[in-house]
DNA sequence: GCAAGGATCTAA
DNA sequence: TAGATCCTTGCC
């Protein structure tokens, strides 16, 4: 698996000593645009931890779901029961369960009444494996959290995390520099049917991890600065 | 290719 | 209150 790692993220350091040397991403990043939030978490670590148990993966795609006249957006109608979570200050988590059968998580960013959000749509597993393996029966890692129900699943995100705060600290996002290792691409965001051709997803470019079937169309790739 | 599965929203 | 929709997945 460490490999596996490496030739993705190059990533040296296991998980304890990551989490002693890297802060903890803060109220502020969370409040700036969505689009911005959702690019800029892409080679973060997102962090849970269950008990002794570490689970973490790189976030390796998201989603940003506007506030302002997006369409596809949950809160397009205004506030309802499901989505009032993201008209909350950012820097919480956003549950909803989608054809009755998975929750999808969503991290929400901009000031109160905004109504805005960036879907966790992938991760690259690098803690907490075995217990991700049991929950989604399944050894491949390539799939353990590729797409936002397998994600959540892994993750054991429920209704009980929806509007808990990423600040916490058993549950947060770890301000890592590891996406400068890596290009990161933009495209159209995957199972909408309306505002389809804006590029709101963001995803680690040629990335086994990521999902959707189409990595590269319709992609375009955001060259580092 | 398509069914599972249930909450949510809209229209009446 | 009925009927359509849904930021998906894994099966056929």
């Amino acid at each position: 698996m460490r490999n596996l790692i490496r030739q993705w993220l190059a990533l040296d350091a296991d998980i304890n000593e990551l989490i002693a040397q890297k802060e903890k991403l803060n109220k502020d990043f969370y409040l700036q645009q969505t689009l911005k939030v959702a690019e800029d978490l892409i080679g973060k670590v997102f962090v849970k931890i269950e008990g002794k148990e570490i689970l973490a993966g790189i976030i390796a795609e998201t989603e940003a779901y506007l506030g302002d006249n997006d369409r596809a957006s949950h809160s397009y109608r205004g506030v309802s029961k499901r989505n009032e979570a993201m008209f909350e200050e950012g820097g919480i988590l956003y549950i909803y369960k989608i054809f009755g059968i998975h929750y999808c998580a969503n991290i929400v960013t901009e000031q109160k009444d905004v109504g805005s959000a960036v879907l966790l749509r992938s991760l690259i597993p690098i803690s907490g494996i075995e217990k991700m393996q049991n929950r989604r029966k399944t050894s491949d890692l390539y799939k353990l959290c590729r797409g936002p129900g397998n994600s959540a699943k892994s993750l054991s995100l429920d209704y009980l995390f929806n509007k808990h705060s990423l600040l916490d600290d058993k549950l947060f996002i770890l301000n890592t520099s590891l996406s400068e290792k890596y290009i990161i691409a933009k495209g159209s965001r995957i199972g909408i049917s309306k505002d389809e051709h804006l590029p709101y997803r963001f995803f680690i470019y040629n990335c086994p991890f990521v999902s959707g079937k189409k990595i590269f169309q319709n992609a375009q790739k955001i060259l580092n600065s």
